[in-house]
DNA sequence: CATTCGTATCCAGTTATTTCGATATATAAA
DNA sequence: TTTATATATCGAAATAACTGGATACGAATG
């Protein structure tokens, strides 16, 4: 683990009181992150940073109806085609929409898996609160 | 319902054959995306931003662990706590986390509700491929 | 009431993202 | 083999986001 910096046991100490149990609380806080995989957070960042833009959440509520090409997508979504290919190009990279090559057309549909739940989820998150 | 182009049905028209079925199936498409409710989408896509961040999806998990300080998670995140207050109001914004003030310390913790099943969630979707 | 400490906010520099026209590529039709 | 069509990619301009130092503010402490 990288060296605990002595500012950060100092503000710790403040907080708590006792040096020993300060050096302590700053380890283990330490330890939570350190133990994160940096890679595997900086795929999930880049599914959440697919799902972060208006257009490609319509784009995924469209390919629930099913599969459909560029041409349509396009229509639906009113964007221009470099647009829309660029929005698609995203959400295929981050693994949530699957492309299929069919003559000059390509298909795309939502990846099997979890991106349904993630966004009825996401429809949820606000209804508490 | 906006102005349908021409241009669109005229593509449409080309693949799927019939006329009438294509402008039929470009308002059909259309009717998807306009009824959907474009300030809701706009909010859905503000809470995936905030969690398109590799510093943000960090403070969510150590949050998992309990109420934090300001001091503690800039300790355990390893950033400047201009950077990190600035992070935590992104996602209390969001409604991802709750504040509480107590003296001059400010606590932070996960909202109640669906956050943890997002986080869980994502660490799903790249298992299924 | 002056000082210290924890946090939020401001600001400027940097970097990343979005947007869309133009161009390239590939498939199919004529 | 020329032409039309569907899509991807490039490039440049506009916009948004992140970063970290400096500053402001409010609560405690002496």
């Amino acid at each position: 683990m990288a060296c605990i910096p002595k500012e950060a046991v100092h503000r710790m100490t403040r907080l708590i009181g006792d040096a020993d149990r300060a050096v302590c609380k700053v380890e283990k806080l330490r330890s939570i992150t350190s133990k994160l995989d940096e890679k595997e957070i900086e795929v999930e960042a880049e599914v959440f940073k697919a799902m972060a833009d208006p257009c490609r959440l319509k784009i995924l509520s469209l390919l629930r109806e099913g599969e459909l090409c560029v041409c349509e997508i396009m229509v639906a979504v009113d964007r221009p085609q470099s647009s829309t290919s660029h929005h698609l190009s995203i959400l295929k990279d981050a693994g949530l929409i699957k492309e299929r090559k069919d003559g000059r057309w390509s298909l795309y549909r939502l990846a099997e898996g979890a991106v349904i739940e993630m966004l009825n989820l996401v429809k949820l998150m606000k209804e508490d609160e």
